[in-house]
DNA sequence: ACCCAGAATGAATGAATGTTCATTCTTCGT
DNA sequence: ACGAAGAATGAACATTCATTCATTCTGGGT
């Protein structure tokens, strides 16, 4: 339930007198942001308004107007944050010299993908959110997008490390990633919708038995 | 403000002559769930409204109320028919003692997951514009949790099947079963957001390495 | 101490939307 | 042929929301 940034910071001690701040572009902006993903999971996309957003962040209507032109603009730049928050774990890891072992930085994928910083409801709830109207948004489908296959090719690489260090045979690492992938997609879904069904800990179990049907030899 | 300007009386003489045709209750419902559908595939679900509905079923505004309480109503009628529609068609395959050969019928499920009845663009879009809000609305959740858990049984009754039949060792046909659900929804959700990386023949490709892997011995 | 650039506010505005209901029109049983 | 039951219509209403902007306020620079 901890949130990265607090919700109304406003109750100062002396008096209620909510005193107006001034504060640099950035971090109103995201503060905004932090706002819209915390109203999208409780409210979900269809029902938000810039009302219940500026009041989540604790500031006037008219700011959200200053600093994005308009709701759209903010809806917008807040999947982008969200894809690049996502997109970009992974790749840092992907990419991580600091974790030599290629079985450990499976692991460590997968323990991004499906520990806490990202299964909590609020990210799933905003990142399915969008998907459900990328059908019909073609602004979502890009920014989803362009995060996404940078995303794909690393894995694909890590995959191809993979196999070439453990001789695997008749294993494609295109196609493996490409199934890795809607896997863990299919279950961040399962666990949104049918959370009673589906726990956090048999989750990750598929997937790492996914991966050691494929990589016996990295994971044990 | 009597209305003396212009405002030619409804001059529809020949062409769209538009009489009005009394149906049944039933019929017309689902004439306003199919146009729902269509309408949130087009303009997605957060951005539907009744007159565009009714128009797009060629009906009045005041019909939708008649039939559904509300637009709230109708929306979860429209998720119920989706839901009970695509599930209620992988049951029947699943059950079905027309298809005597188990590998045959996992790959008569597989055509119907990933074939063209549910692959279409307009489906898949409703699909998740249901899911992106289900975190927000625990009715639609129950609604697919409902037909969803049925269906999860009887994959799990075919995996059991299968694994008798094909004396596989270390597979665990209620664990294997949940991997495949989520693997299929991932690729549909692969085609509908990023349709340019993943084509419809790829992902059938690797829903059915994933199956091959499990019971080489029933996919070819 | 003073000033002012620009950050912040929120009441006002106008457009859009869900819902209602008085009225019109079809159909069907008699 | 006829009338009633109820299906269908769409203008009107009330509400809600995004956006605007005149005004207020803050804090750093001088």
């Amino acid at each position: 339930m901890t949130d990265t940034s607090g919700a109304v910071v406003e109750a100062l001690p002396d008096t209620g007198s909510k005193r107006r701040q001034i504060r640099p572009k950035a971090e109103r902006r995201q503060q905004l942001i932090d706002a819209t993903i915390r109203c999208i999971a409780q409210h979900g996309l269809s029902a938000i308004t810039m009302q219940m957003v500026t009041r989540e962040a604790g500031l006037s209507v008219g700011i959200a107007n200053l600093h994005f032109e308009s709701k759209d603009n903010l809806l917008k730049e807040t999947l982008r944050f969200v894809a690049e928050e996502y997109h970009g774990g992974q790749i840092e890891i992907m990419e991580g010299e600091d974790i030599p072992d290629l079985g450990e930085r499976l692991d460590a994928l997968l323990d991004f993908q499906l520990g806490r910083g990202v299964t909590q409801r609020q990210k799933m709830s905003v990142w399915f959110a969008y998907y459900g109207e990328a059908g019909a948004r073609p602004v979502y489908q890009k920014i989803v997008s362009t995060v996404d296959r940078l995303a794909a090719q690393k894995l694909e690489a890590l995959f191809t490390d993979i196999i070439r260090e453990g001789g695997y045979q008749d294993v494609d690492a295109r196609e493996l990633a490409t199934g890795y992938s809607a896997l863990i997609d299919g279950l961040h879904l399962g666990l949104l919708v049918t959370p009673r069904e589906l726990s956090k800990r048999r989750a990750r179990t598929v997937a790492r038995d996914f991966l050691r049907r494929a990589f016996p030899r990295h994971i044990d």
